[in-house]
DNA sequence: CGGCATCTTGCAAGCGTTTGCAAATAACTT
DNA sequence: AAGTTATTTGCAAACGCTTGCAAGATGCCG
């Protein structure tokens, strides 16, 4: 930076300043900082910038699964546009697990990251703790709960999973069943079966049969879990998903089966990935706002950013129910 | 620091080489400062450790896009190692271009990362001037070609193209093609699809067809895809897609469409991803290593970090071919 | 028991920015 | 023209660690 300095023929300090905030010093000066900068090829060191600064324009963000497309598309599109306002996101996978977490969460308060970005609302106390500590923005997202944290951008999947109820029992389905994976580990999929099964009952229907397995979604298991579906209670009608990986290994095995979708058995999921459309049936499903989910949050960050001011929101995205061939 | 120092009763010096190179103090005053540690909840701040020793616990890792999940497996293999020995990956996501990759390499490296990642060898000429400057391992993976930057992990993709080929003349199809999206950016698809090619004209047999689509690898493209050729070469009687997904598509449409497979059209795809081992039929691919990548290149990097030498090495990890159903 | 090599430890000088403060300059007012 | 306010700039003190160097402590040898 001093070499930067010498060239335009500045202090460190203006150098500092036209990069940051331009703002602050006059044209000409600035003008001769760019030329500089750009000349000599200058890039800032951020470490040095942070530690002064005590603060960084990075964006910790930590999710469950990166082999999960849900959040892959979130954290694409928030990258997107933290990029484009030159914030890098430093990436954790919690791999499900609270403690996880609070390891991710530790090291990278370490960074003094502009901001949090965690999944869901489960943390760990010490977590917690940290989090309030370190005064920053912090986000929670892809769910919707009580006391949120600070800012919650997200939907309901009680709403999502009564929705897919009504939807099986409008299409004329009456013996329903709910098929998830991990739910001890997954809490938004469980909250998406319970609203199912609530509806359900609501309806006056007798309370769905719940299928899970200990394991993370896959087609394997989706295939596998529908075999004991059929199997075990033969006069199902109509089946909702916790994911539509499930849905899809499900699909599958009711061809083996010649099992007739929809007409003997609807099925319903959740995600929307790219295959439910183009799957022989289409897979009919609840499309969650992937992208949009990465794009509000990064919106409302940068915002707090720039107004330094603490707005904490609460942002519910919603869902579409995506009416297809399976059902 | 200063007060874990003074709890533990030393100096700050000797706390940090406690933290950083436990080897080089006594076991006494090892133990008094890792429970002062403790108890005061002390965690290092990252930015001043790293602007004191100019380099970070911190690996640049670049990846085309994170919704395909051959790169999202090869990460979480590699944050598993990484963060393991308490390495952070700042992940960057080039949407298959190189000026992404060089934005991302230049905001990288003003971390003063322990090294850099990349995928595949097609680098802008300013990426591989400020790589080579900047003195640090530098890894390329998931290709495997001639003049390495340094380390290369991957396997051929050329070698892949042909097992394929041969995998479909020996299971007695002969007028073949070759299904693929994004040839103009995803280099590694267009090197499998050549080498089908040739070792398709190698062993005697009409040049395969070619069909891509310029955007990237989706289920819908694959059926897209697949619709034309058959369409415009009913005669095809066994296929290679560069990706699972676009196989994934076009067996939806043969279903649709009455085609038998494997009978009528044999079915090879590339990825092995969740779904080809259960559909119906399973399919039929070449499976990379994916997470496997990831491993390698981390334990490499771990290797390179603790014996500070630089010994580059190239890396072939190989594939299989996964004979299922639809051949 | 003295001399020498080996371990441990603390001192203090950075690492490359940011930013509060004050000085210098410019722009208005009356 | 003097006084006041707003704008622009530079100085220098942090920011919280790491590490080369030297001093002190310990162990081993003849």
């Amino acid at each position: 930076m001093s070499d930067v300095a010498e060239l335009a023929g500045v202090s460190t300090s203006t150098v500092s300043r036209a990069l940051r905030n331009p703002e602050t010093v006059s044209l000409e000066l600035r003008a001769r900082v760019d030329a500089a900068t750009a000349s000599l090829g200058y890039v800032p060191n951020s470490m040095a910038g942070g530690l002064a600064a005590s603060r960084t324009r990075t964006v910790g963000v930590i999710v469950p699964s990166l082999v999960n497309s849900f959040f892959s598309a979130t954290i694409e599109a928030m990258a997107e546009v933290l990029n484009g306002d030159g914030y890098q996101i430093l990436l954790g996978n919690s791999g499900y697990t609270i403690e996880r977490e609070e390891a991710l969460v530790n090291s990278f308060l370490s960074w003094s990251p502009a901001a949090i970005v965690l999944t869901g609302q489960m943390h760990s106390r010490i977590t917690l703790q940290r989090l309030l500590n370190a005064d920053l923005p912090i986000v929670e997202m892809w769910e919707l709960g009580e006391n949120p944290l600070d800012t919650l951008v997200g939907f309901s999947h009680r709403a999502a999973g009564r929705t897919a109820a009504r939807h099986l029992l409008d299409t004329g389905r009456q013996r329903l069943a709910f098929i998830g994976a991990a739910p001890e580990h997954d809490r938004r999929a469980t909250q998406r079966g319970a609203g199912f099964s609530e509806a359900v009952i609501e309806a006056g229907f007798p309370a769905p049969v719940c299928i899970t397995m200990p394991e993370r979604a896959s087609v394997e298991g989706g295939g596998q879990l529908i075999a004991q579906l059929v199997t075990t209670y033969p006069r199902i009608d109509g089946v909702f998903f916790s994911n539509d990986v499930l849905m899809l290994g499900a699909l599958f095995e009711c061809q083996r089966r010649c099992i007739q979708v929809p007409q003997a058995l609807g099925l319903i999921g959740f995600g929307d990935l790219d295959f439910a459309a183009w799957s022989q049936p289409t897979l009919t499903t609840i499309r969650p706002p992937r992208r949009e989910i990465g794009t509000a949050v990064a919106e409302h960050l940068l915002h707090r950013f720039h107004h330094r001011a603490g707005v904490a929101t609460t942002i519910d995205l919603g869902f579409d129910l995506v009416f297809r061939g399976s059902t």
